[in-house]
DNA sequence: ACCGTCTTATAAATCGATTTACGTAAAACG
DNA sequence: CGTTTTACGTAAATCGATTTATAAGACGGT
């Protein structure tokens, strides 16, 4: 209610009886200063509750400590959690964090994108939501560092964290064929994403390399109530019919498991199901669904500490981080008999 | 890479041959210009990619068109939910949102707050998470229009968006009894906030009208391994044991489920489960889940329209309001007897 | 006592957009 | 035709923190 003005510089430096410059000198441990001189300025900073103005800093300074975070999606736990880690790791560097979703469309990529860099932030972190990034350019142009995530096709000049995903597929396959699953489904909610699709060739690999027969892609999309429908012929044959299924996403994982239910198939007596992302309701469900957990937090961290180095060395050279999942066995794959061996069948 | 200093207002204003003044107004619809002027002062700014720079505008005019938005938790998909709410509404009247999370920590809630204050934001809204709010003085103090979201005891001079918890858990437990039900368990992660208890006095309140015996309550905490154990009790005893179960959050829906399942208790033919906050693996999980739907949309709307009331008349008087839950009656709740009328038991 | 060296504080310039105060030209009016 | 109003531009002041250039002391060495 007190629509007083806040209590500037200028009012510590003058009750201090010092200037604006040292009040500057001692809140920024920017110069030496004399101690009892910066203790008396701190105390009166204290008294008067002086919080700095972000804006006249970051104006004459240029940059704002703060780091710009832009995800296709709010509503996605994948992307909230890996806010949550950005914001554990920028905390305690003193940076805040400015958050703003693109709804996975380009044209608001591109405006959210141009929006955050009218604040000048430190840096720009993106999970783009296409692999081409179209909106790379607005970020080379304004020169602030970029760090993407996750999303991206080819080698650039651009920093970038991910996670291994033809090994993490690899290893939900080997797993479902060391159960002894000949024949596999994978569900994607869609193929347009390189990730996903590196995450298909896992799985092909593994299966390639084992003997065995290629597995059924399908995109099942993001409405639960057609993911029934999509899977029935894969799932009903009863002789060819896949027992093993991998959804390449948690959306994926959500409308198998629906489908399952409502095919009247058993998880994991009639089907196994090995899950991406891992949440608490993969531990709460019934039954508990064996799945690959990215880790969310290292990639958090990565990211922030990839921004740090190019902020650093802005002409240096961008740094790709890509790291390992792993996989949470739990119930919802089952053995159905002894794995095959390569040289047998071969 | 291109590391020169971004375009500047003037820069606009020189090649447009105009003073910088006109382009301010130009481009912020301020004052009336000449229409051709204008014109042409649009187009060089495109052609340079002119961005203003809100470090300078904020300065000058005091106030930052950015939303701050503290909340306990990012890793909560309700919070997330709800900043994602936030986000939309705020989107197109060109605010942007900056986001920090308390962990629950009252001492790291006053030091975030203080943070986003110190940029001036137009206004802040927040989860606090405690019902006191400690930090609130920081804001009055500041000026800065809040709005409290969910979380507050008493009446207070603040604006104030929050679900009526107590007729939602009359809801869910309306729900059971209808179905039958007469012996209660609720299950809370924890009963420090007071919504959490106004939804107990709701479901005692339920149970009180219809003459059944009043609930138990237990608090069951945040991690799922030990809800069996605290639990098993209340679902073991043969003879008088509840029949169903009100979850009054969605941890706690979770620990329910997993319990139940550890137990060897099939939802929802052994008890019926009634869970809190509505999402997308609850309508997958086997069974779905019968959940109390809190408006998370309408919520972040009706913050983002309060917040704007208080930022046009800062001393206007607070205002609350108050949203309804809907109940999606799914599949983990079922009938095993008429519901009792009360004339006939009184 | 004098000069250089070193330390520490200060006044003033600066960042870029907004806004006030004022000027000029065209339009409206009697 | 002279005067007043209106419309539209501009120069300059301003917001608050940072930083540069400079001054003022303190100290040691000769």
């Amino acid at each position: 209610m007190v629509s007083r003005r806040a209590t500037t510089m200028r009012d510590v430096a003058i009750r201090a009886g010092v200037s604006t410059a040292t009040v500057s000198n001692v809140l920024g441990n920017r110069k030496a200063v004399d101690p009892e001189l910066a203790r008396r300025v701190r105390q009166v900073a204290a008294e008067l509750d002086y919080q700095i103005d972000r804006a006249a800093s970051q104006l004459r300074t240029g940059r704002a400590a703060v780091v710009a975070i832009v995800v296709p999606s709010l509503d996605n736990p994948f992307f909230t959690g890996f806010i949550a880690a950005v914001e554990r790791a920028v905390q305690g560097e003193g940076y805040d964090i400015i958050v703003s979703s693109s709804n996975g469309d380009e044209a608001q990529e591109r405006a959210r994108i141009a929006a955050m860099l009218s604040w000048r932030p430190s840096g720009l972190i993106v999970v783009p939501c296409t692999d081409a990034f179209p909106a790379r350019d607005l970020t080379d142009f304004s020169g602030a560092p970029v760090v993407a995530v996750d999303r991206i096709a080819g080698a650039d000049a651009i920093s970038h964290v991910s996670v291994n995903n033809r090994a993490a597929a690899r290893m939900a396959a080997d797993h479902l064929i060391g159960f002894g699953h000949r024949h596999l489904l994978v569900c994607a909610s869609s193929l347009q994403l390189a990730n996903i699709r590196e995450r298909c060739e896992g799985v092909q690999q593994a299966l390639a390399e084992a003997g065995l027969p290629a597995p059924s892609i399908v995109e099942v999309g993001q409405t639960l109530e057609v993911v029934p429908t999509i899977l029935a012929p894969h799932l009903s044959s009863a002789e060819d019919r896949a027992t093993g299924i991998i959804a390449l996403t948690s959306t994926a994982t959500l409308g198998v498991l629906s489908a399952a239910r409502d095919l009247g198939l058993a998880v994991p007596d009639d089907v196994s199901l090995v899950g991406f992302d891992d949440y608490a309701w993969m531990t709460a469900s019934t039954p508990p669904i064996t799945a690959v957990r990215q880790p969310l937090d290292m990639l958090g961290r990565a990211a922030w500490d990839l921004l740090k180095r190019r902020m650093a060395s802005p002409g240096g050279a961008a740094e790709r981080l890509v790291f390992s999942c792993r996989l949470e066995v739990r119930r919802s794959t089952r053995s159905i008999g002894p794995p095959l061996v390569k040289c047998i069948i071969g």
